[in-house]
DNA sequence: CAACGCCTTCGAGCGCGCTCCAGGTCAACC
DNA sequence: GGTTGACCTGGAGCGCGCTCGAAGGCGTTG
C-alpha cells in the first residue's frame, strides 16, 4: 500500500532523487510520511498528486508554478477561483504552444517533402 | 539588401548576442559576412536559413542537433538521405511529444472541468 | 560479526541555452 | 576635435531542472 521510494520512483517514472528535490522543493502538498526508521513511504494519494505534477511538468510548466499551485491545495478550501485561474492560464499556454509547435512542424514537413521529391526525381534519373 | 545585426535580430525574432552565438557554434551553413568596418551583414539567405533554425530550435531540436544538420548542409550536395533523416527523425520526435503533451493536457482539462463544476454547483448554492 | 543494500541529508556539480560584461574599434554628428 | 552609439571579441555568469557524491544509519543475510 505505502512504497519505498525507489518503488514510487518506478511507479512515476521519475528518479528517486527528482522525487526527493521535489519534496525539498515544495511541490508535494505535505511531506511524504516516514516509516519507522525514517524511510519515505509513498501513499496512493501521494502518487495521485505527483502524477498531476509530472502533467503539469510534461505541459511545461515551470517548477516554480508547479510550487504555487502546490502551495494554494496545501492551503486547503477557500482558494478554488485562484487554482482554476492558474490551471487555465496554464491550459491557454499550451495550447499556444502546441499551435505554434504544429504550425512550424507544417514547415519542416514541407522541407522533408521538398528532399524526398528530390531524392524521387534523381532515382527516376538513375533508373 | 543587407542587414545590421541588429536589424537582423528584429526581423527573426532573436537577439544580436544569440545571433553571433549560433554563428559560434556552428548553427549557421557559414559564416555571415563582413561590411568593410568588419560588421556582420545578414543577406536574404542568412536570414532564410535563420528561420529554418529557430523552427527547428521552437520545436525542441537540441542546438547540437541543429548543428550537425548544419554541417551536413555546408558540406554540399551528396548528403541529402542523411538530411532528409534527421528531419524525418525530428519530425517524429515532435509529433511523440505532441500526442504526450495533449493527452497531458487533456487531463488537466479534466481537473478543469472539475473545479468550474463545483465552484458553478457552490454558486447555485448560494444563490 | 561483517558485509550488503537501501535509505537518509547536505551540498556541490552539470548540461543546456542563452545573456551579459569589459574593453576596444570605427563612423557619424555637433 | 570630442562625444555618442553601434558594433566587435573573448570570456564569464546565470536560471533551470535535475543529478550526483560523500558520509552515515539501519536491518537483514551469509
Amino acid at each position: 500500500m505505502a512504497l519505498s521510494i525507489a518503488e514510487a520512483a518506478a511507479a512515476c517514472g521519475l528518479s528517486a532523487d527528482t522525487l526527493r528535490y521535489y519534496e525539498r522543493d515544495g511541490l508535494l502538498v505535505r511531506p511524504v510520511g516516514r516509516s519507522a526508521s525514517g524511510h519515505r513511504r509513498y501513499t496512493d494519494s501521494d502518487l495521485g498528486w505527483i502524477e498531476m505534477v509530472t502533467r503539469l511538468r510534461a505541459t511545461g510548466m515551470p517548477i516554480r508554478d508547479v510550487r504555487r499551485y502546490a502551495a494554494l491545495v496545501r492551503a486547503g478550501d477557500g482558494n478554488e477561483v485562484a487554482r482554476l485561474e492558474l490551471l487555465q492560464a496554464h491550459r491557454e499556454r499550451v495550447l499556444a504552444d502546441l499551435a505554434e509547435v504544429t504550425a512550424h512542424l507544417a514547415a519542416i514537413d514541407h522541407k522533408i517533402d521538398l528532399y524526398a521529391g528530390r531524392l524521387v526525381d534523381s532515382a527516376e534519373l538513375t533508373a
